[in-house]
DNA sequence: ATAATTAACGGTAACGTTTTCGTAAATAAA
DNA sequence: TTTATTTACGAAAACGTTACCGTTAATTAT
């Protein structure tokens, strides 16, 4: 393949390459006619600017990286295609990175990351994320990273969070108002702050309608389809069965579904369910599930408007939190027969 | 940010930056003992190679796009993950897109891409794509493409294609095996070849076993889930309904399901279903769904595998087109009683 | 008319690498 | 010993841009 350069142009225009350059760059010292002469002849000769030249010279890579714990459930996809959509028109590239739920994997694309010299990075925690000290040096150092969904309280950092706390008890308190009185909560995992915010949200649902929580009733779950349906044949091994099950997100809530039904349980009549993070999956189940949506193009978006700020106001930008809102979809799962 | 470039390494020890690039690049002119302390100096001073610089004098962005229909199922982040898999570890990045099946959606990111200079690109088309010259243009021209999955026919790549006649084949084989003799095809987009090549599979099917294929059986219809479910209002209202349904994916399998189920037919016992291109969804639905898995990170890897090798080796690489396996998963949607 | 300003462009040095070529010293061959 | 061949390095030219500093010509102000 044999490219044009900017070289090439001035040749065939008898012109300096400043002038071929200031024709791209809206310069305003050049004259409209010669701008317009080189951007026609540019054109005709198949010119394409060279990426990375550029790059070099203005020490920005002009890409942004993005870390997922993972992107087989629709919810981070979602995230990212939000996000992607005001990069793009902002002119910057995307690298995205899954960590697999694994620390190790996350960091090492971290630092992958910053080897490919990333102006700032979008990232979610994997839920297996203990050691947040990488990260605070990495911000201290002024480098652009905007967390979102899965954080870490102690990090200091802009945020996109969702009120989970909040919906955590609206969500609950449907159940309560349902007539629910015995629910479990399946809750995810520790290091994240989501699960504390969404345990809180349960149990103080519970307060505000004069009904007490006990140890017993908060299991320690995870967040995959198969942690779900182990603990609910752990559940029903015991002896002791909810009329209703809160769930800390949708596969758990669905695996713990699954196994209910198939050891005769009947939904909702016999135990009600309520998930997390509204999925296509959630909607398919029999009975469909309710769930809290989260509005994940938005958070992508807001996420990337944000590391934009900061990139291209690095003096005056202020670390910010944003919560978003998001919506219970009451199902047929939950729904007090 | 303050970066420590080869020059900085170079004036410390009071040597050519010639000989700190050597190091770097485990090149055979250099001493052992220079290299190691330059390696050890580097690293003191907190040295990162700077990769556009690199790029630019190496005239290759050791980057590749992959361009998919879309992200919210989880084939193609599975293929991708497939294809980083083998991309990382060869030292190449990973520009993903998405067409959103949308034909100029599509080729506005192959072009992004190019102005990205990627090293190749690995594609899907969209359900939409008409037109294959741009595409064949830009093999001619020599850049590596390798197409999966969603290909046109026309096209002369390399392909990394699934045996869709041969699994429709065996989905549809297996329906009548169950005894079921009055099957319907939901079809996909007529655009691309594996539509064509799962009906062909459906209609050999029965020739095999002596059933005639109406073309009232064979019902266009599309690839979401609310094609599957206006489809199968249509086939109800109609009145005619057949004994089983083979349709083009699982989305589409799976909206017919739900609509079927609405109105009042049992599954398996009134009506069965068979889906293709495994989902989670397909295996949460009740009645789990009969499906065809495709090897989804094989197929991601093996694009990567072949892409890496057109670009390592222009001059001797040849156009080749794989075709991987998969496996018949049979459920209940699909078992006669 | 002269001075001051602006408009429009050219030359060249960056940016941080790799690559090419040249050369002194060290080694091997004669 | 002399000559040929390595070995190990340095100098400098790329790669294709943008950024900076001039300079000339045209315009405006005095």
């Amino acid at each position: 393949m044999i490219y044009v350069t900017i070289k090439d142009i001035a040749k065939k225009l008898n012109i300096s390459i400043a002038t071929v350059s200031r024709a791209f760059n809206d310069k305003s010292d050049i004259k409209m006619d010669t701008k317009n002469l080189i951007l026609k002849t540019a054109k005709e000769m198949g010119y394409r600017p060279n990426p990375m030249a550029k790059k070099l010279m203005q020490k920005r890579s002009l890409t942004i990286g993005i870390v997922v714990p993972e992107f087989l459930n629709s919810f981070f996809p979602e995230v990212i295609i939000g996000a992607q959509e005001i990069l793009f028109e902002k002119g910057y590239q995307v690298l995205i990175t899954q960590s697999n739920e694994n620390y190790e994997t996350e960091l090492k694309n971290v630092k992958a990351l910053e080897d490919s010299m990333v102006d700032g990075i979008i990232i979610s925690q994997s839920s297996e994320t203990k050691n947040s000290i990488y990260y605070q040096n990495l911000i201290n150092s002024g480098y652009p990273i905007v967390f979102f969904n899965r954080v870490c309280d102690e990090i200091i950092s802009s945020k996109i969070l969702f009120n989970d706390y909040k919906w955590a008890f609206f969500a609950t308190e449907h159940l309560i108002n349902q007539g629910y009185k015995n629910i479990y909560h399946l809750k995810g995992k520790e290091s994240l702050s989501l699960t504390n915010d969404r345990m809180k949200g349960f149990i103080d649902a519970h307060t505000k309608h004069k009904l007490t929580v006990s140890k017993a009733q908060i299991i320690p779950t995870g967040f995959g389809i198969e942690d779900g349906k182990r603990v609910a044949n752990e559940i029903i091994d015991s002896g002791k069965t909810p009329d209703a099950i809160f769930a800390s997100n949708d596969p758990s809530a669905i695996g713990a579904m699954q196994a209910f039904k198939k050891r005769g349980f009947k939904i909702p009549e016999d135990i009600a369910f309520v998930g997390f993070t509204e999925s296509k999956m959630g909607a398919i189940i029999d009975p469909p599930l309710t769930s809290v949506l989260q509005p994940a193009l938005e958070i992508g978006r807001e996420a990337a408007k944000i590391l934009i700020e900061q990139i291209e106001n690095p003096a005056t930008f202020k670390v910010q939190t944003i919560v978003l809102n998001g919506q219970l979809n009451i199902r047929e799962s939950s729904i007090k027969v």
